[in-house]
Formats: structure tokens, C-alpha cells, sequence
DNA sequence: CCGATCGACTAAACCGGTTTAGCAGTCCTG
DNA sequence: CAGGACTGCTAAACCGGTTTAGTCGATCGG
């Protein structure tokens, strides 16, 4: 009834348990005939290790944790967590360790806490960083391996933590310079809260870009990632004297709210204004028009997180395939800049 | 350095290991004396249960597992998983159950299989229901306790499954009325995939709630819940020789894919076309024009599922919270049926 | 006043693995 | 041919809790 254990495995073979837990892990001292016999019976057995009792025995948990910090249901409510969880999954599974989630809001440094306390986990993923975030320091003098969904550390990371090294500018950069090959020269931009690292790097990357195609800056509103937030701030740009003729969101799902708000008062895009996304969700190949966005591909996120991760675990070194750059998807809501504005220069 | 464990506050208390956890676990056989003392010594040393250990012990996993099987980033790639999470970790955080969480290919029994083998999770929950689901059973005959996310099964559940018993139909019966009180008389449907119980059980609704009010069914064209699906889907209904003056979708996403498209084509909503959706995501009520849907509380779900599957686990009964219903959010994405079509009847 | 009962607690087994110490037997060496 | 090294295995400790069996002294009934 009950699943065999190693005990069992050890008097059906006729050996001792220590033999048996030798031979499974492929150690050496144990004869290649006693070695076959026994994983022979484990095999007709049915044994399978239980983590529980290795986790224990180990003293580690196979297991490492992914908190989720995100208010209510605002920034991000697409599906970068299913897909990045996707990614994180194929690494895991084959590697037989766990996924652990909790929920906690921003700021809770409790939850980190409990998670390492309790011992479940022998790492964590720390995603939507903040540019003053003090999880890093935390878990460091917690000694809880961590893998940073972020650009490089400006410090020198500990030695028990790294970061992913994604990096939203280059396809930012992309976007303003699409649009600057348009003609366009009063390029807006719609942010992300400036104290998440995600949403200050495309602002600054937006600015930068404008900065080395000779462009003064436009303007920029500084905005939440939500919907909400995106018509608001669409609605602002729209009522300045002289409104943007481009307008570059940082993300798909402000730039959509964005892109119906304008439609509604009677803007065209792209003839009057074009507009660029970022992250390219599933909808945005459907909208009318079209909407240009960057596309990242978070799946590919997921797994070099886990295999970092699981490396600081191990406390091996090693390479993590590099992450596929983002790259600008040209659709149908950016044209060429509108006449009576192109004239004006 | 490291924690101290239920033996070092024995030793510190003065006392043997056995009366330690008796008094951690307020049983009796312990004087009030004792126990307070015990419990003052393991505050002051900073104890914290292992929940490996105990696992190992008591032979739970602590733990509660979630499948994820969605192919690509199809089917609802929408902000169901995060939001039912969080409803999900409020309950199991204050229980101190962990949520683990897999990713499998669609009908990978070999996921469950896993999870059950390894021992690592003591429930799961069993989200998109097919219509001819094998996984119930499946989990039956493995022992495994689940909650099933769907109406409740028609068939009687085993011991240890029990059904959440959310119910689309009346959101969508709400939307097919509002429709049928504007004077709609060709109200179409474009359903999920009908293999699924949620596709499905939408599609029943929209064509139950046409005959409750006397109309005739009106063209369902089925989709796949994605933007893509949804474009084609709406595609195919203004192609008909005579489309319908108001098309209620299975979901927001393909509501808005359907609501783009139309647009493009020049069909005013609603003037011309009434469109409904379901979800109520957050972009949806800023859309131009905004759109009219069925909200559904996804948190609650999760609240209400994890309590149930702790129930189950610990085999008591219980009375679980009821399921908020889900209400019809009327936006102007719905108006009064077109002139010629009301005069056509 | 003696044996039974009860309350409070200790000792030890147990969960299912890993890992270390030790113990035969064999082989090599001087 | 004794001594040391090596091979292949066993026995037991250990991880950190829970739980059962048992001990000891005090209380109680007869």
C-alpha cells in the first residue's frame, strides 16, 4: 500500500540501507554487481525518493520560492508571471526542485523572513526590484541565495546572489529611434513608477535615446503600468499646447488604454499620433491598429533565473545562456509623423 | 548561527524533548508551570518550527499544489492564475501550508502523478475543467485530495474531491438580457473551446437565456479564448449575410480583440454592434468604448478554494464562504439595437 | 497502611533518507 | 609472512520534529 522505502529496498536486496543509499547516488564503494542488484530491486520495487525525508536529512529543502509582490491586481497585470513561471519550471522540474509561491504585499520583508526561517527554500527569485530595494541587502545578511529579475548590480553583488541582467533599454532605444526615422520630434513618453528599477531604466533609456538622435526631450507623465493610469496620462499629453505626434508607453497595457483614449477623441493613429508599447502581450497583434511594441521574451527570463539560481544553491559557478535581446516588432500604430508638424521644424 | 531546534530549548529548559512539543502543541500532560516556562524559553532563544522536520514526522507534506497546464501562453492568458493565487496564499500563509506549483503540458498526468509520488504536497486544485476530465478520477484512485475549480460535478464527488462551485451562467444569463432589453433579436455568441466546462457552460447560458426570452438562437461561433481567436470569430460574424446586432464573448480578451476588428471595419460599437465580454479585467473599462462584461471576484475563488482543500486534507467538514456571484458591469460598449433592425421584427 | 490510580514527565522509537565510523577480507609490499 | 593500504560492506548516528511506552511520586480509596 504504503510506497517502499529505502529499508525496504535494503532487506529485499539483502544489504544494509547505507549500501542501498550509496548504490542510488552512485558512489563510490559499492561493487557493480551489488550496485546493479540493488537498483534492480529498487527498480521492481517501485522506489522513489521522498524529498521530505532527503530534504531533511540534507538539510536543504529542494525547493526554492517566488514571492509575489504586487499590490492588488495593478502593475503588471499581464502575464508576465505565468510565462515567467513557465520558464522558471522546465529548469526546476528536471532538476527536481520545487517551486514555492507566496503572496506578500510590497515592502514585506516579513515574508522573505518566514521563507528562510521556516527553512522551505534554499533560494529566492526577487522580481519587480525597486531602485532603492533593500531585499537584496536582506537576504544577503539572511544568507538566502537569490537571483535579482533586473539589470547587472551596479555594486558587486554578494557572493550569494546575482542578477539576471535583463535589460529593457536596448528595445526602448529601438522604439524612439523608429520613431525618430519616421520624423517624428516631439516623442513623448509614458512611465513606470520611477521607483521601480523597470520603469525608471525605459524612461531613461527613452531620454537617452532621444539624446543621441540630436531630439530635445519631450514630455513625460509619469504613470503606474495600469490601464487606468495609462488613459490619464494619454489624456494629459493630449491637452498640452503643443501635444507629442509620438507617444512611446512603457507597456503594452498603458499604451492599449492609451491608444483607445486618443481614438475616442478623435486622434488618429497613426496618421495624427503613433504610439509604442512594451512586452507585446497576446492582444496587441490584435488591436486596431496594430500596436509596434518590443518584444521580450520572459519564458527565456524563467529559465535563466532557475538555472542561475540553482547554481548559487549548488554554489557552482558557471554560464547561463545569454538572454535573447529584446527586439522592436513594427505593427501598424506608428506612422510617419504628420505633416503640418513635420513642416513646423 | 544556526536555529535552535526543539532540542536545545529542552536542554536549556531543563526538560526532555518529548515535553517540549507537547507543551508547542497546547497538549495536555504538561502543569501550567512547566508549560510556561518551556514556552518562555523557546520565545527567548528565538525557536521556530522546522516544517521539514515535522513533515517528515507526521508524514504531511505541508504543502498544496497547483498544476498550471496551459500549452503556450494560450487559453486566458488573462490575470486569472495571479489573481486566484493571492486568494489562494491569504488562506494557506495563515494555515501554514506552502502553495507549490507546477507548470505541465495539457493533460500531463504525469504532473500529478509527480506531485503524489514525491510526496510533496498533500492537496491540489484542479483548475480548467474539461468537459470529459480525466483528472478527478485520476486523483481519486491516487488518494490525493482536490478541489476541483468549476460548477459542482454533476456526478458524486469522492470523499476527498469536492467542487467550487462557481457558476458562469448567470453572469452570462445577466449580459443576454441586458442585450434582449435593448431590443437586440440577433445576439451571437463566440464561445470558448467547448471541450473545456467554462467554455461550455458559457455557451449553455447564452443559449438558455435566448430561449428563456422568447428569441431565437442566435449564430456561436467557437474560439479559443485568445485575441486572435476572437478577431476571426467576430471576423466570421460580420461576414454573415445578415450579422448579429450584438455578440456576447466568452471572455474580455476576445471581446476586445472582436471590439478592434469591428471598429476597423468601420461598425460603430454600439451603434451598430453591442459587444459583451466576461472577466472584467482591468483594461476593459478603458477601452473606448468601455466595455460591458461580467465581473467575477477570481481572489474570492481562491479564498474559497484553499479553505476547502485544507478541509479536505484535514478531513473535517466545514462550511465553506459562498461565492460571491458574479454581476453584470453594463459600460457603453451596448446600446440600443439599430433602427433598421429593431423595425425589421 | 497498602495497592491502585492519576498526573507530569522522561526515554526511546519513528519518519526516510544521508553520512561517518568501523570492520572484515584481500591485495600489495618489504 | 607480518604490516599497511585498499575494497566492499555494515552498523549506527544524525537531521528535527511527533508519538508511544514507561517511570516516578503523589493522591486516593478501602
Amino acid at each position: 500500500m504504503t510506497r517502499p522505502t529505502i529499508n525496504d529496498v535494503a532487506t529485499a536486496a539483502g544489504v544494509s540501507k547505507g549500501a542501498v543509499s550509496f548504490a542510488l547516488n552512485g558512489r563510490p564503494g559499492i561493487s557493480e554487481d551489488t550496485r546493479r542488484r540493488i537498483l534492480e530491486t529498487a527498480e521492481t520495487l517501485g522506489w522513489t525518493p521522498s524529498p521530505r525525508a532527503r530534504a531533511l536529512s540534507v538539510s536543504k529543502a529542494l525547493a526554492v520560492g517566488l514571492v509575489i509582490a504586487r499590490p492588488p491586481e495593478i502593475l503588471r497585470a499581464d502575464a508576465f508571471f505565468p510565462a515567467f513561471i513557465s520558464g522558471l519550471e522546465t529548469v526546476l522540474s528536471t532538476r527536481g526542485h520545487a517551486l514555492l509561491l507566496q503572496v506578500a504585499e510590497h515592502e514585506d520583508h516579513a515574508a522573505y523572513r518566514r521563507l528562510v526561517q521556516e527553512g522551505r527554500v534554499d533560494g529566492v527569485f526577487v522580481t519587480d526590484l525597486q531602485v532603492e530595494d533593500e531585499r537584496p541587502a536582506l537576504l544577503e545578511q539572511l544568507g538566502l541565495p537569490a537571483v535579482v529579475i533586473g539589470p547587472h548590480l551596479g555594486e558587486q553583488p554578494g557572493p550569494r546572489q546575482a542578477a539576471l541582467g535583463v535589460d529593457d533599454a536596448p528595445g526602448v532605444r529601438a522604439a524612439v529611434r523608429h520613431l525618430v526615422d519616421l520624423g517624428h520630434t516631439r516623442i513623448a513618453h509614458v512611465s513606470g513608477p520611477q521607483h521601480l528599477v523597470h520603469g525608471r531604466s525605459r524612461r531613461d533609456a527613452w531620454s537617452q535615446a532621444l539624446r543621441e538622435a540630436g531630439r530635445s526631450e519631450g514630455p513625460c507623465v509619469e504613470a503606474d503600468f495600469s490601464a487606468e493610469s495609462g488613459a490619464r496620462a494619454m489624456a494629459t499629453l493630449l491637452d498640452l499646447p503643443e501635444p507629442p505626434t509620438a507617444v512611446v508607453f512603457a507597456n503594452d497595457l498603458m499604451a492599449m488604454a492609451g491608444l483607445s483614449l486618443a481614438q475616442s477623441r478623435g486622434v488618429s493613429v497613426p496618421d495624427d499620433l503613433s504610439i509604442t508599447g512594451f512586452d507585446d502581450i497576446e492582444i496587441s497583434a490584435h488591436l486596431q491598429p496594430a500596436l509596434t511594441t518590443v518584444h521580450t521574451d520572459v519564458v527565456a527570463w524563467g529559465r535563466a533565473a532557475a538555472t542561475r539560481l540553482l547554481q548559487l544553491v549548488d554554489g557552482v559557478g558557471g554560464v547561463v545562456p545569454d538572454l535573447p535581446e529584446a527586439r522592436l516588432v513594427v505593427r501598424s500604430s506608428t506612422g510617419t509623423a504628420p505633416h503640418r508638424r513635420r513642416t513646423n521644424r
